[in-house]
DNA sequence: ATGGAGTGTCAACAAGGCTGACGTAGTTGG
DNA sequence: CCAACTACGTCAGCCTTGTTGACACTCCAT
């Protein structure tokens, strides 16, 4: 792309014009982004917020529903509604924490493991799929202005999420 | 980052951790990117979706609703509801087409391009901000990961976007 | 045993998507 | 010149997902 030269020096890239192709990109992307899990969710009477959900618990097997809050930054009252239909399809679990039984660890169900791999199988082939178009050192550059791009709270979200026990 | 490290020949890369790592970045990284227009719009009583409108209203003056609701890829009613505000508010204007006088070619007002140099100043400081941190090679790679993640109709939006004479 | 934390729930509301249907002005093709 | 189509607006109604405020319950910790 020669039009698009970067200065090698990397002072004289920082141009609006450049900022604003970012932007923009940002805001495409994220749209290819959800479509494939969207389609996937619409066909199943689910949206973006049931996903997220099953996504995280998946991810972090056990996490309590204030865990799960702070992630998602988002109410209870929000949050539970989509818990309630995920507990009523059977696809998400609570079980009463060990020793503190007032807490409410998540699992997966089976049921709830299958829709999660669907989603995010979807995911990851367009992502995979772009990878592989950008290339490994394009990967890299990717997930540092990522990074970068995070407030500082979630980027500790985003860094610090394992696995809890029961 | 070592632990990060990626195979030169570039094959070995395409883990599902490494896969799963990206959309979660995406998913941060999305987040931090809107907070500081969303702040400004709260305060302001506007939301997302006016500051779509504005954007792209501002990057190609001119333009006729139908362009608008092609790129949003939202229905007309939707589309409606906040250009109705922005026309009351005085942000937006609309001319009636020069050559086809059903068209309504939008405008920015003196005040709507305020508000949208406070929103894209917000962001381009955080986008410039997360490209100083990671380097010209780092947005290379963004820039090539975020527009092969694109659908191909919206690449084109993307790509495809320029002034228009009414 | 009392305060506070973790959780559920009810009610009410708003933004911003959607569909379907209809109207009006203006353009275009036959 | 008229019929058909296009661009746009609008009304009505629905859904998801977010919000606030209030209240109740269980349980932990001091």
């Amino acid at each position: 792309m020669p039009e698009n030269a970067v200065g090698s020096e990397g002072l004289l890239f920082l141009t609006d014009e450049q900022l604003r192709k970012g932007i923009e990109a940002m805001f495409f992307a994220y749209r290819g982004f959800t479509s494939d899990p969207d389609r996937i969710l619409d066909s199943l009477g689910y949206g973006r917020a049931h996903h997220r959900a099953v996504h995280f618990i998946n991810r972090a097997p056990g996490m309590t529903v204030s865990q799960l809050l702070s992630i998602l930054g988002v109410t209870k009252q929000s949050l539970n509604r989509v818990l309630r239909t995920l507990f009523d399809d059977g696809l998400v679990e609570a079980r009463v924490g060990r020793t503190d039984k007032r807490e409410r660890r998540l699992y997966l169900t089976t049921k709830g493991a299958a829709l999660e791999r669907a989603l995010s199988d979807a995911q990851r082939a367009r992502m995979r799929a772009a990878y592989r178009a950008a290339g490994p050192e394009a990967v890299q550059g990717f997930r540092m202005v990522l990074e970068a791009m995070m407030d500082p709270e979630l980027r500790r979200q985003y860094q610090g999420l394992r696995e809890v026990e029961p």
